[in-house]
This record gives structure tokens, sequence and C-alpha cells, in this order.
DNA sequence: ATGCCAGGCACAGCCTGA
């Protein structure tokens, strides 16, 4: 069966990153790659070296911090949105759209809000809030739409570890959860457990502690099915191996495949 | 309660991440 394939991949820092970002790309061919946490100025972009892995690139950067990107293998990318409505003095990098392949692709890296509470867990919801509020206007859209990035949570207890010592972490937060069901309930498909209803699946291990070597995850990254699209899905997974090189971003890629 | 590791930038210790 022929299919589309959309990744979401968190590089923390795509100058450093890169050479796993080309391993990663040549290996696994993702139709659509959603980046998230550039951590570069947009002039930084290594659109040259994508450009010649057979991807056309979006990219929404910022010096330092945050910055997300939309890559499309054999095509260029056509924006729709360059930052979420609701709010034109937030100046983080966090949320681009564009059309690719035949659907609607939201990336997007929503804030961590740590510590809480706070004004960093305040934006966090606020943000989440407007993410809601634009969830609601694409899935009325009637285009297929996926939105796919680092969520920043967690959305069950089931999807860590051991919730024990994240407890007071934003990222299991009622308030962050509350906010991720509603937005699923606007009629999203959360694709990987979906997928994967009994299993345990993480997307995300922390550098402390060994987490990686002893497999303690999160999973936090997440790719989103308008409903439409949710009927076409066909598997869903994580490259864990991309995770286990040297020098790893904290996050692995985490994909889907819908049926073409 | 904090550090544990890592990337980026004021390139020397911070800040941020999750």
């Amino acid at each position: 069966m022929k299919t589309i394939k959309v990744a979401t991949y968190n590089v923390n820092g795509i100058r450093s990153r890169l050479p796993h970002l080309l391993e990663w790309l040549a290996k696994e061919s993702p139709d659509v790659a959603c980046l998230q946490e550039l951590k570069a100025a947009d002039e930084s972009f290594p659109i040259a070296e994508i450009r010649a892995a057979g991807y056309g690139a979006l990219w929404h950067g910022q010096r330092s911090w945050n910055g997300v990107a939309i890559l499309a293998r054999g095509a260029d990318p056509v924006e729709k949105r360059r930052g979420l409505p609701g709010n034109s003095a937030d100046d983080q990098s966090r949320y681009l759209e564009a059309a690719a392949h035949g659907l609607v692709v939201g990336c997007l890296y929503l804030p961590n809000g740590n510590p809480q509470p706070g004004p960093k867990f305040d934006y966090k919801l606020a943000w989440f809030d407007r993410l809601i509020e634009h969830g609601k206007a694409l899935h009325g859209s009637g285009e297929a739409v996926v939105l796919a990035g680092d969520f920043n949570v967690v959305p069950t207890d089931f999807d860590i570890y051991d919730p024990k010592s994240w407890r007071k972490d934003a990222l299991l937060q009622p308030e962050s959860r509350e906010r991720y069901g509603r937005l699923l309930a606007q009629g999203w498909v959360d694709a990987l457990r979906a997928r994967h209803p009994e299993e345990r699946i993480y997307t995300f291990w922390d550098y402390f502690r060994q987490h990686w070597e002893r497999n303690s995850g999160l999973r936090i990254d997440h790719l989103l099915l308008d409903g439409k699209l949710g009927k076409r899905l066909v598997d869903a997974g994580v490259d864990k191996w991309v995770r286990g090189l040297p020098k790893a971003s904290d996050h692995a890629p985490t994909w889907v495949t819908l049926s073409a």
C-alpha cells in the first residue's frame, strides 16, 4: 500500500544535530518532518545541507531558544501560518503551519512551563488555550490536518516510566493534561496511542541518571490526526535508534504512516 | 530541595530545557 509518512523530531539544536538529522532522513525517508528546538537564528538554518538531502523546508528560527521547521521530501512546503494567532506580543518561535503532500501540517513546540506555579506555567497554559482555539479552526477547515510536535505534556501516568519524581513537573499537571484532553475532544486522534493502546511508548529520555540506558522515558512528542485523517492511519512508531546515537538529542523522532 | 546532562552564548559560568 502506498503511504505517506509524517514525523516529528525535537532536535535540540539543529546545528549540533545536523549529522543525526541527515542520517535519519536518509534512513527513514519521512515525507514530511516537523522539527523543534532549532536553537538557531533564521540565517543559521542549514538549508543547503537539507536541500542536498532532497528536502524543501520552511523554518521559523530564533537565536538560542525554540525554533521550528517543516521539511517536505522532494517538495517545497507552502507556508500557511507563522506563529499561533491570539497574542501578537508573543515573540517565541513555536508554531509553523504548511501544506505539503496533500496535508496541512501544524508543527508546534509547546512551552515547557517549569517551574510551576509561576509565569512560565501561566505562559504554557495561555499558549495551550491559543492552540485549542486554533485547533478548532483547523479541525473545521475540511482539510486533512496533522498537528505534530513536542507538546510538553505527558497525557497519562501510563505515558511515563514512573510519575513519582515528576508529580510536580509542569508536564504532568492536571491543568496541562486537561487542556490536552480538551484539544483531543475536538476530534483529534492521538496516533501513537491509537495504534498502540496497550504498549508503553516513550519519545523522550532525559540526559540524567542514565534514563536512556534504563528506558526511563516520557511520551511527550505527539502526532494528532483530524478525524477524517484518523481513518487513514496505518502505523505509528518511534525511531529509537536515533536516541541511541552518540551525542543524541534527548528526543527520538516519532512518526505515523497514512494511506495515500 | 537539588543535582544529575546538554546546547547556546557574554566563551565562562549562566540560562534553559523537561
